[in-house]
DNA sequence: GGTTGACCTGAAACGCGTTTCATACTTTAC
DNA sequence: GTAAAGTATGAAACGCGTTTCAGGTCAACC
C-alpha cells in the first residue's frame, strides 16, 4: 500500500505538501498539485482513515443510543439524525441499549476515547450524574430537557402534551382516562405522570393506577392493553397512547372485540405516523424526524443549546365522530 | 491527556511493558505490572483508541448497510447484527441507503480506507462488480445467494419459498394469485418473479403482470393494495406478501371494506412478525434475528461460507379456516 | 556442565497523516 | 522605494500504541 511519503517521493514534493493537496489546501502551486494528483492516480493511493483519525483528534463519527431501533418512535429519530449525518459527511456508530446502562456506558466510553465526536442519547437508562462525567470529552446531546446541564437537548414538552391532551380527551365528556406509555421510569414518564396528576387534582377526578399501563411499544401490545382494561371493573373510557402503533394494535383489536371506537372507547395516539392516519386515529404529531435532524446538528455545534420543538393535535375520529 | 509514554515513566518500565499490561499479555512480572496499574489508576488514562486502530489497522468495527432501518424486516436483521456485536465487542457503523448507490459505495469505501473491518450488505443496489472490487480490501458478507462469489452469505432461497407458498394457496383452491413485494429490483424480486413464472407454467395460469405489486413496504401500503385491486376487473383471489405489516395492513383494510378473508382473499404474509399472530394471518417464518447474527459471524470469521437458512409455513386463518 | 526453553524487558521500528514553524519569494500598498 | 501582506514549500514535531527483535535470566532436562 502506498503511503503519504511514498507519494511525496513520486511526486517529488513533500509530505506537507501532499498533505496539502490532499486537504484541498489553497497554497499549492498549480505544478504541483497537478504533479501529486498524478502520483495519486497512478499509485492507487488510499488515504488511511485512521492516521487521519489519530492526527486530527476527531473521527468524523457520532454515536447514537437508542434502546430499540426496530421501534418506529426510534426508527424515526434516527432517520432524521441518519439524514443530516449524510449531509455533513459524518458517520454514525449505532448502540442499541435495550436500556442496558453498560451499552449506554460503552457509548460514553467511547466519546471518552475519542472514537466519536459527540454523543447523541434519544433515551437514556444510566444517570444525570454519569452523563455529566463524561461531559468534558465531548458533546452530548439528548432528547429530552436538559436545561442548566452541558448538555444540548431537543424535546418537546411531554407534560404540556400530556395535559392538553387530556384536557381535550375531558372537552370531550371523559373522566376516566387512562394511559399506556412504553416504560415507567424516564423523565418521560415522570413528566406525564406529573401532568396526569395535575389534571386530576384540577378536576378533582378520582386517580386510578391502574389506568397507567407500561410496556406498551408494538402494535401487538394493543392485544395485552385490552385484556387488561377487560379484567377492570371500572374501565377507563379514553385512553392516550404513546405510539400511534400501540394505538392501532389496540383499535384493530377493538374491531375484533366489538368495542366501538369513539363510542365506548376514545383513543389519541402520538407521533402521527401514517398508520393512525389510515386507521383514523386521532393523535398527537410531534416531528420527529426533525427532531431527529436538529439534535445531529447540535452535536456537531460547538454551542449548547437547549431547543423545545412543538407538537399538534391532529383531530380525526377515535375521540369523536370527525367534523368536517 | 497523559499517553503511554507517560506512563512507561511513572512506572519506571518501558512503554512496551504497559502495552503488555494494558493488552494482558502474560510475560509480565507481578512487580511491573502492578506498578503500570498504579499509574493507570494515578493519572486516569484513557488509551487513545485512534492511536490502537492505527497501529492495529483494525478497529473493532463492521459496516451494516440497510436501505431503511425503520422497516421490521431490516429492523430484526439489524437487531441479530447488533445482539451478537455485542457479544464479540464490535460496534456497528450504519449505512441507511436508501437504497442510493452513492450510499452503498461510501460503505465501501469506509472498508477500503479500514475505518471497519467487515461490512454487510443487507439489500443493495449496486452491482455485484462493483463489489467485487472491494473484496480485497476487507470481509463482505450479503443477505442473499452469493455462491461463486469470493463472499460470504446468509440467505433463504426465495425461489423455494414463493414455489411453496404458491403451491399451497394452489392446494387451497386458488388459481389467480398476486404478489406484494418491496421493489421490482434485486435479486429477491428476480428469483421471486422466476418462481411465479414457473408456478404459471407448471398449472398452464394466465400470467397477469398487474398481479405484481411493488413498493409495498408498510401497513399503510395495504391501502394502496386494496386499491390496487380495486381497480382490476379480475382481481386475484389471493395474495402472497412479502411482509407481515403489509399483509396486516391489506387485512384492516378488507375489514373496513366488509371484504372477508379467507373468504374473498386469502393472503400470505412473510417473517412471522408478532403482528401476523395477533391478527391471525399465515405466514412464513424465517428467522430474521437468527440471520443477523450469522450474518454478524461471518463478518468476522475469514472463511468464506455460504448458509442458507430454512423457512417454515405458519398456518393460522388468513388462508383457510383454521383447523385446530 | 551444557543445552533448551520459558519467561521477562526495553529500544526501536512501524503504522501514517496533519500542522506548525521557518524560510523565501511575490505582490500590493502607500 | 520599502514595508506589509500574501503565496508557496519543506523539515520536523506531533498524535500514540503495537510489535518485533535482541538480549538477558533462570529453571529444567539430559
Amino acid at each position: 500500500m502506498t503511503n503519504i511519503k511514498d507519494l511525496a517521493k513520486m511526486a517529488r514534493v513533500s509530505v506537507a505538501t501532499v498533505s496539502r493537496v490532499l486537504n484541498h489546501h489553497p497554497y499549492v502551486s498549480e505544478e504541483k498539485r497537478r504533479s501529486v494528483l498524478e502520483a495519486i492516480r497512478t499509485s492507487n493511493y488510499q488515504q488511511n482513515i485512521n492516521a487521519v483519525h489519530l492526527s486530527k483528534g476527531k473521527t468524523q463519527m457520532i454515536g447514537v443510543v437508542v434502546p430499540f431501533s426496530d421501534h418506529p418512535y426510534f426508527a424515526l429519530l434516527l432517520k432524521g439524525i441518519a439524514k443530516q449525518a449524510l449531509d455533513q459527511h459524518y458517520k454514525l456508530v449505532l448502540f442499541q441499549t435495550d436500556y442496558r446502562e453498560s451499552m449506554e456506558l460503552e457509548a460514553l466510553q467511547m466519546l471518552k476515547q475519542k472514537q466519536i465526536d459527540s454523543l447523541v442519547i434519544c433515551s437514556r437508562t444510566c444517570d444525570w450524574s454519569t452523563i455529566e462525567e463524561y461531559v468534558p470529552f465531548g458533546r452530548i446531546v439528548v432528547c429530552e430537557d436538559s436545561k442548566g446541564k452541558q448538555v444540548s437537548s431537543t424535546s418537546v414538552d411531554q407534560y404540556k402534551i400530556f395535559r392538553s391532551a387530556l384536557e381535550y380527551l375531558y372537552q370531550n365528556g371523559h373522566k376516566k382516562i387512562g394511559y399506556c406509555i412504553g416504560r415507567k421510569s424516564g423523565t418521560n414518564a415522570q413528566n406525564r405522570e406529573r401532568a396526569y396528576r395535575d389534571f386530576h387534582e384540577k378536576y378533582q377526578l378520582s386517580y386510578h393506577p391502574e389506568y397507567i399501563m407500561d410496556q406498551c411499544l408494538y402494535f401487538e401490545d394493543g392485544e395485552k392493553v385490552m385484556n387488561q382494561l377487560h379484567d377492570m371493573n371500572q374501565p377507563p373510557t379514553a385512553l392516550l397512547v404513546t405510539s400511534d402503533q400501540v394505538a392501532a394494535g389496540i383499535v384493530t383489536c377493538c374491531q375484533k372485540l366489538n368495542i366501538s371506537i369513539p363510542g365506548q372507547l376514545a383513543i389519541i395516539g402520538f407521533d402521527n405516523e401514517p398508520i393512525a392516519k389510515m386507521m383514523d386515529i386521532t393523535t398527537i404529531e410531534i416531528p420527529l424526524v426533525e427532531i431527529g435532524k436538529n439534535l445531529f446538528l447540535q452535536a456537531i455545534n460547538d454551542e449548547i443549546t437547549n431547543d423545545e420543538v412543538s407538537f399538534r393535535l391532529i383531530e380525526r375520529g377515535s375521540v369523536s365522530e370527525k367534523r368536517d
